[in-house]
DNA sequence: CTGATTCTGTAGTGGTCGCTATATAATAAG
DNA sequence: CTTATTATATAGCGACCACTACAGAATCAG
């Protein structure tokens, strides 16, 4: 009963399938250098039904940069909630980047970080840099909160901290990008450590 | 005698300054996004005479970078030269990283990790990635120099280090970007310092 | 069946891109 | 002056961009 078809011609494609294709077409290449006729062919369909199903560019980049997040980010959120201290979900985070930014298969790097870095679309540009100064943001709370909590040192900086760590995440996926293996880039993930209050470890 | 009148009409503009001109247009929206119109005009001459100078777009942006690696990049060599060891010179390069990338009246960021980052010209996105490979290789080389030297204590991972700093320079540049100031980006080449070998100095 | 509805393929729209043909303006050489 | 040379401005090239008008195809309800 909860799949009653629509009236009308039935959609040939699966709405869902494309959704994923796209998501990784832009992770590759990026807003601007993807073209709408790129994104229709790598679907399989053709250049009106992708705009019946998905409105414009814009709209698509959009359900595309969510769907990214739930199906490859590493999650800063996940990670607190499977770690027991800050320090391992940190530890935890840089490494799943690492991971994450050179699966085989799948485009290098991270979406958020290099999908709209130099676009003649602000307001793409805007969407994916408040992501990511909001990511910053919530870091510094959680690193603020733990030093209250004394997991972390009193006096601990956690402004200039979680700026650290963001400039760590996202150099690791440029370098990816750049060709970086995962070994590599754990190892970048382990040296970042060293820099954080506790030492090396938890 | 060494400033002969060539025959002809002469160029109504200073190629210097209009060079100049376009590595700030350059630097601040990238290569794909800045057109030749958006060049002639910000440099106040025709699309023709802009052709006659430089050649192609192409070219134009070659002579960018080499311009502003002159002008305005952090550089490794002079850090070196200038720094008796490995350690204040990778400090120092951090520091001016932070500095060069938040400088009043200047676009934000580095123009070789952020201008050519998804674009629809591989040759150009390929011109920027090998200048910072081979400034992560160069870094590479310096800091096996240097535990060979025994500045450095033995059993350094020169490779992960390497990646580790050229990843903490691509990510103050991101930042600088995304709206984080100098202060806050000293405070993270301040801490990435504390996962160098040597601890948190020289 | 008819009629309403929705999707799909063809074939465009106007706009911008990098680049250039052409004519004219400005200089030096003779 | 004339002639050669170089720079400039106008105007436009073909290619691609995001996007869509329109007609036909495929499904529904009746």
């Amino acid at each position: 009963m909860s799949v009653t078809s629509p009236r009308g011609r039935p959609r040939q494609f699966d709405r869902d399938v494309a959704l994923g294709i796209a998501v990784e077409v832009f992770w590759a290449r990026g807003y601007e250098a993807t073209s709408i006729n790129d994104l229709a062919t790598a679907i399989g369909i053709g250049v009106p039904s992708l705009y019946a199903a998905f409105g414009s560019k814009r709209a698509l980049f959009e359900e595309v940069v969510a769907e990214y997040t739930r199906r490859h980010a590493a999650s800063l959120q996940t990670a607190i909630d499977q770690e027991p201290t800050l320090t391992g979900a940190v530890r935890r985070l840089l490494l799943e980047a690492a991971a994450a930014s050179t699966r085989p298969g799948l485009p290098r790097g991270d979406l958020i970080v290099s999908a709209a870095v130099n676009t003649t679309a602000p307001e793409v540009e805007q969407l994916l840099r408040k992501l990511r100064v909001d990511g910053t943001a919530t870091l510094e709370a959680l690193i603020a909160r733990a030093v209250a909590a004394g997991e972390l040192p009193a006096g601990t900086d956690a402004h200039g901290l979680a700026h650290y760590v963001s400039a760590t995440l996202q150099g690791i996926a440029q370098q990816a990008r750049d060709g970086a293996d995962r070994a590599t880039l754990e190892k970048v993930a382990a040296l970042a450590m060293r820099a954080w209050p506790a030492g090396t470890g938890d």
